[in-house]
RNA sequence: GCCUCCGUGGCUUAGCGGUAUAGCGUUGCCUUGGUAAGGCAGAGGUCCCGAGUUCAAUUCUCGGCGGAGGCCCCA
């Protein structure tokens, strides 16, 4: 007899040696229909698998995460199914499920075009209608599986390289090597798209062949993929590309050249504000403010390693008898600055601050808006610090940095990489006792902040563990923002010292640290988050005054005026158009609130009032108004309802 | 850097081997209207740049520059 667990909870007990189908089947007729594979306790096997006695049964479905799993790997075989048959010479090597969907690697002599997708997937969609039974082989030997795959290169070097039970799974005339499980019919797979085709390497490795990445998604439904497409479509109207051009924060130009954004006004106001923010949130812990110069000889970061870590990556500036640099990274200068003061044990931790902008020449085909530009502005932070102040330290910046993404309401957007040494601890450097004591540091540190983070091993930098705070953008691409790292290398490399309490030259330790990472990238994900509904402090323009006809103009300005003193961001809109075009207009470029004055308002001194929510809030006293914006721009906090 | 796709007035875009649509914006005029587009008229383009093919290129080919997505990279 076999068990079976239904997902209500309840139990039913059934001949063994049937398959997940017949269960499933047994259960109900939609479950049948819906059913993907079969978890055979706690393993995954195929639906047509003979199920063995006394086995916990699961039916698996599109619901559940390895239901997706098995179905886009099964929509990859039946992308690669149809690619063989329309070019037969084509070579497989991977095609697995990733988080939306699947791609299959596939080598051709010429790269696909878009008519050839096209083909391709209409030849998907005459593979599902011919509805073929898909089985399984399992391989004994390794020879066996080399037989099956003998015209696939990939699948052969695959077959040398695995260890466990090999199987390969078969759908008429097309045979492919595979883990499994598998769905035991296409015809499950109802509606699918080719998405994009790219080129890709074998193995990730840019040494090895460029591969065509095919990639597709695909449903057991058809409205499930129109919602998806909708949900794309909806995702790229909040980039912040096109709302950075819709809202006028920040321009491109091809004169200046890519990766070289331009702040326009009302951008720059973001981020005097962020800038602001994120000063006040360190001034009161120690920091110093300091500044650098954007240049700065070679022999500096020759000295500091990071002239061979960059490589091609670095601008190079010819003097006229000497050579330079545009700064990379501010570490080296900062630590100038702290070789130039004799400090005591009693002076730390040293806490330096600049903002400061570096310049990196990206390859090309890596620029993305404001995500990954040429010249970054990192809100940067070096601490000085002996070994048993590390603790202390990263717990202040977790806190700063926790504080600075609840106010933004961006505490939940992000998880933390605790990246550690891994096994050859030979790669790295430092001693043991350094590294046990920084990588607890800053663990503990995560645990006591409550931080959702992940401990990757092998993930530290050479010269020491770090937290690296990843958060993702409107189309689910991860970015990395805040980071706090160790530093065991530059206070070596430029011999940086302290004198101890026995009078003794002491190594410190540095703590690189940014808040935001780069403003740029900062802002291109902040865009995002509030799909440029800024809360008021970072608006650009907080309030826009609107007539209901040109004679009240006069008491627009003046309003305007009364609020400018106070320092609120206000625009009058002059036009002679009617009442509902301006505030159309003003809706649309998401200014936080609309103020229309006409008769009634110049006579008893109020302004009528509306969000860009469309509430309405009715009159209000200009002063009380003003007070009300001052009182909410100032608490940085956001309001409930947005 | 590599692969695919793309590049038309400020923005979004139609189109085509014979120099070009439309909407938004902008300018002027009419309207002075009370909460998501009032009407009419006008201005504005070396169709990204360069070379080639052609009687003729914005359109075809090649190269460059720029953009989108992906790969590799990301201190």
């Amino acid at each position: 007899m076999i068990k079976i667990e239904l997902p209500d909870g309840s139990r039913k007990e059934l001949d063994s040696g049937i398959t997940g189908q017949q269960i499933a089947e047994d259960i109900g007729q939609r479950l049948a229909q819906e059913a993907l594979a079969v978890k055979v306790d706690g393993t995954l096997k195929d639906l047509t698998a003979p199920i063995t006695a006394n086995a916990k049964v699961e039916i698996i479905t599109f619901e559940q995460e390895e239901g997706k799993n098995i179905f886009w790997h099964s929509s990859a075989h039946l992308l690669a199914h149809a690619i063989k048959r329309i070019f037969p010479d084509a070579k497989l090597a991977v095609g697995p499920a990733i988080t939306e969907g699947f791609y299959y690697d596939i080598d051709v002599d010429t790269p696909f075009t878009t008519e050839d997708l096209e083909k391709i997937e209409a030849e998907m969609k005459k593979i599902v209608e011919e509805k073929i039974d898909v089985e399984r082989i399992e391989c004994k030997t390794k020879d066996e599986a080399r037989a099956l795959q003998k015209d696939e290169p990939y699948k052969l070097q695959i077959i040398d390289e695995s260890v466990e039970n090999i199987t390969v799974y078969k759908q008429g005339d097309f045979q492919d090597l595979c883990r499994g499980p598998h769905l035991p019919n296409t015809k499950k797979i109802k509606s699918f798209k080719i998405t994009k085709v790219a080129g890709a390497y074998w193995k990730g490795d840019e040494k090895n062949k460029q591969l065509q990445r095919v990639y597709g998604i695909s449903f057991p439904d058809k409205k499930m993929l129109k919602d998806y497409l909708f949900r794309i479509e909806e995702a790229k109207k909040r980039d912040h590309v096109k709302l950075g051009k819709e809202l006028g924060l920040f321009v491109m130009s091809e004169l200046v050249g890519s990766g070289l954004p331009l702040l326009a006004p009302k951008g720059m106001i973001i981020r005097n504000e962020i800038v602001r923010y994120l000063w006040d949130l360190h001034k009161s812990k120690g920091y110093e403010q300091i500044w650098t110069p954007h240049i700065a000889k070679d022999v500096l970061y020759k000295t500091s390693g990071h002239w061979d870590k960059f490589g091609d990556e670095l601008f190079k500036v010819k003097g006229k008898s000497e050579e330079f640099v545009m700064k990379p990274m501010n570490c080296p200068h900062h630590m100038q600055i702290y070789k130039n003061f004799n400090y005591s044990y009693k002076d730390l931790p040293i806490r330096y601050f600049e903002p400061a902008t570096v310049y990196r020449d990206e390859k090309s085909g890596e620029l993305h808006g404001l995500s990954r530009v040429r010249a970054l502005t990192q809100d940067d932070g070096h601490l000085f610090c002996r070994i048993d102040q590390i603790k202390q330290e990263v717990k202040t910046i977790v806190g700063i940095i926790r504080e600075f993404y609840e106010t933004i309401g961006m505490n939940d957007d992000y998880w933390v990489s605790l990246s550690v040494r891994g096994d050859d601890k030979s790669k790295y450097l430092g001693s043991d006792e350094v590294w046990e004591i920084a990588e607890q540091s800053l663990q503990e540190a995560a645990d006591e902040n409550q931080l959702n983070y992940k401990r990757i091993e092998g993930e530290a930098a050479f010269y020491g563990p770090k937290l690296d705070f990843m958060f993702k953008d409107a189309l689910g691409r991860e970015w990395q923002l805040a980071t706090i790292q160790c530093d065991f290398n530059l206070p070596e490399r430029f011999d940086l010292s302290y004198t101890s309490e026995n009078n003794e030259k002491e190594r410190p330790v540095v703590i690189h640290r940014a808040i935001s990472g780069s403003l740029e990238r900062f802002m291109s994900v902040l865009i995002e988050h509030f799909a440029g509904k800024f809360p008021l402090w970072l608006s650009p323009v907080q309030v826009k005054i609107l007539t209901v006809a040109d004679r009240f103009l006069q008491y627009a300005d003046e309003v305007a005026a009364q609020m400018r003193d106070m320092g609120i961001r206000v625009e009058v809109d002059r036009r002679s158009e009617s009442v509902s075009k301006k505030v159309r207009d003003a809706q649309m470029q998401k200014i936080n609130y609309i103020l229309v004055v006409g008769e009634k308002e110049v006579e008893d001194k109020t302004v009528t009032v509306r969000t860009r929510n469309n509430e309405v809030l009715g009159p209000q006293a200009v002063d009380e108004f003003i007070g009300h914006i001052i009182a909410e721009a100032t608490d940085r906090t956001l309001p409930k309802d947005e």
